[in-house]
DNA sequence: CTTTATATGTAACATTGTTTCAATAATTTG
DNA sequence: CAAATTATTGAAACAATGTTACATATAAAG
């Protein structure tokens, strides 16, 4: 799916550096830094650009923050069939060794029972370990 | 347990300000933030100091660090009983109203199946929501 | 009580994220 | 297509969290 008609199905207003996050994290397959989306964009904008524009597309359904520790934060685009706000219905993977990210779109988060009165929003799964492409994993 | 008999079994030396680290999340029975603790602690310490010590206390298994998101980290002490290194075998709770945040010690995290190669080191679960003393959760 | 090893404070820095306000670009309207 | 309106962007400053290097202070061992 375009960038173009991504941002004009969730009601977002197209412009450049929206357009060119969307690409990036499309021609990525993974979820991304900030410096990661920030490198493919050729620093052409402003950190504050996109921290905005994380938050307007985030708020939109469009992609999703993947909080992978208090220093480590990714983003990743949300399914396109999916229409749900707080799109974060899966888990995620992360190598301790290469930073890779992976989005687990196949496994759903379980339902924890909460304690008497308590209310669910979200709930994050996040794992960590070795992927199997480093030392210590599969192909070691 | 006293602070001082923790710091001993875990083989920690006992300086002042592990000691009141310790003695501030024992009174707390809640995970607190580094500004929570360090209230408590007076602010007698530095906060680098704080720091070393939540990761030297951390590394032996005294406590652990809840991350409920980029911008909002708890510690909270592990349970005596238990004697893993990384004792965050269970789910988090953080209320977005209030800012509390419980360890369900009762709710285990799931097993979840992980792709062929992929070795599992830790899996954190932050459920976030509403608690039951907060206006719309139960008793709003 | 002295020695040795470890812990602490100071200062400086790095990273991530936010706020305010003026300038700019994208829609909407004529 | 041009003008007006509205939303987006950039610049500068700031806030919070966390780390590094080195000199000083404190704990544990002898």
């Amino acid at each position: 799916m375009k960038p173009n008609d991504i941002l004009a199905q969730h009601d977002v207003k197209k412009t450049l550096s929206r357009i060119a996050l969307i690409k990036a994290l499309q021609t990525s397959e993974q979820p991304l830094s900030e410096n990661e989306i920030r490198e493919q964009m050729l620093d052409q904008y402003d950190r504050i650009t996109f921290y905005r524009n994380i938050q307007t597309l985030s708020e939109s359904g469009i992609l999703h923050r993947i909080v992978i520790d208090n220093t480590h934060v990714k983003y990743a685009l949300n399914c396109c069939e999916k229409e749900h706000h707080h799109a974060i219905d899966h888990v995620h993977f992360y190598c301790k060794k290469c930073g890779k990210t992976i989005c687990l779109d196949q496994v759903p988060v379980q339902q924890y029972p909460l304690p008497e009165g308590f209310r669910l929003e979200e709930c994050d799964v996040v794992i960590k370990g070795l992927c199997k492409d480093c030392p210590g994993g599969h192909n070691a």
